[in-house]
DNA sequence: CACATTCTATACCAATCGGTCCATAATTGT
DNA sequence: ACAATTATGGACCGATTGGTATAGAATGTG
């Protein structure tokens, strides 16, 4: 019927990731896109759009392909295991070296000129309802074994959520991996055991 | 000897904190300097010479009019008053409504162009600076009232940093005052009162 | 008053931004 | 083989970026 495409739609799309995430989005140009893509500007906006629209597809891949861990942490049986889990699978994440630093929501979410204000919110929101999956999540496991004395299930969200976003600006500022576990060894210390 | 200054240095200044803490170093457009100022272009760069002059005595003012309660915090007796009046006392500028939500700093700091390179790695060093500060006096009043039970002072101190990077984003975000507060109490949970 | 100096205003600059358009090349169904 | 359809390459667009050059207005000193 027509010519097909001579790209792979997805490995184009693991070069736009790189580029999102190193960059953020404002600070990743269509040049750069382009370049790490091999696309031209026509083959790039026939296949996505507009620039948001290649963003839009590239934090689902994000999400598919590097946040999964996610769901694994939220199923452990009790809220020390499950932040556990989700602090070594971040610091794995933003801080291992396989991967650019930092957090590519985080990089995109703080840009701050008006213009990528409604992508500033989308990524919020995703922030956000996470945040209360896990808060949900320590109140069903507190049962299996309690938070620390005096901390609600809302503030233990809260606190490893704010920590997470912490450890992924150090992150992005170069810290060690090292130190990133040592920070969630210490957020954890008064966190029972089991 | 010749024509005089039409406009009050420190005022303008002021201006042109509020625009970057806005909006960042990069999101921050002459225009909008120019604006928020009433400078025309070249007023301000005979007073300043450039957009990172200008910037670098925003941040002068920055660190001398809000980040002073800081020496006060590290002068207090044990690591628990020091990390809570830090802990505060960011969470009242980053979250307080009076300025702009969010860290000048960090808002800066993670622009993400290449262009950018040199203000981050500045802005960093600083950063940096004050963590290293942090732990020495974390490592200082342990005598007085100790860390909780197997943290290093340089761990907490990395570990307040961390949190107040986080909260600076959370701030950012939009998250309010209490939640803020509720992060900092949950984090000292553990730590010993004196 | 005249002159030197330094301000301000405005036009202008090249570079880059995201995005569009169109002519051409390539492929498939008939 | 031909028509229909789609992808590609590249020229082009207006807007905006940080920054400069130039001209004129305002001021202090002789």
């Amino acid at each position: 019927m027509a010519r097909p495409r001579e790209f792979d739609e997805d490995e184009v799309l693991q070069a736009a990731l790189r580029v999102f995430w190193e960059k953020g989005y404002e600070g990743a140009s269509l040049g750069d896109l382009q370049e790490a893509m091999g696309l031209t500007k026509s083959s790039l906006y026939k296949a996505f759009g507009s620039k948001e629209g290649l963003f839009w597809r590239v934090v689902e891949l994000y999400n598919r392909d590097f946040l999964g861990f996610r769901l694994d942490a939220l199923a452990e049986p009790t809220p020390r295991r499950i932040a556990e889990r989700l602090l070594h699978g971040m610091t794995e994440l933003h801080n291992g070296g396989r991967t650019p630093n930092g957090c590519l929501e985080l990089n995109a979410a703080l840009a701050c000129s008006t213009v990528t204000e409604p992508i500033r919110q989308e990524l919020l929101r995703n922030r956000e309802r996470f945040r209360r999956e896990l808060r949900d999540r320590f109140e069903e496991t507190m049962a299996a074994a309690s938070l620390p004395p005096g901390m609600t299930s809302d503030d233990a969200a809260s606190f490893i959520i704010s920590l997470i976003q912490g450890l992924a600006v150090q992150a992005k500022a170069g810290v060690s991996p090292e130190t990133a576990r040592q920070v969630a060894r210490a957020a954890l210390l008064s966190w029972p055991e089991s």
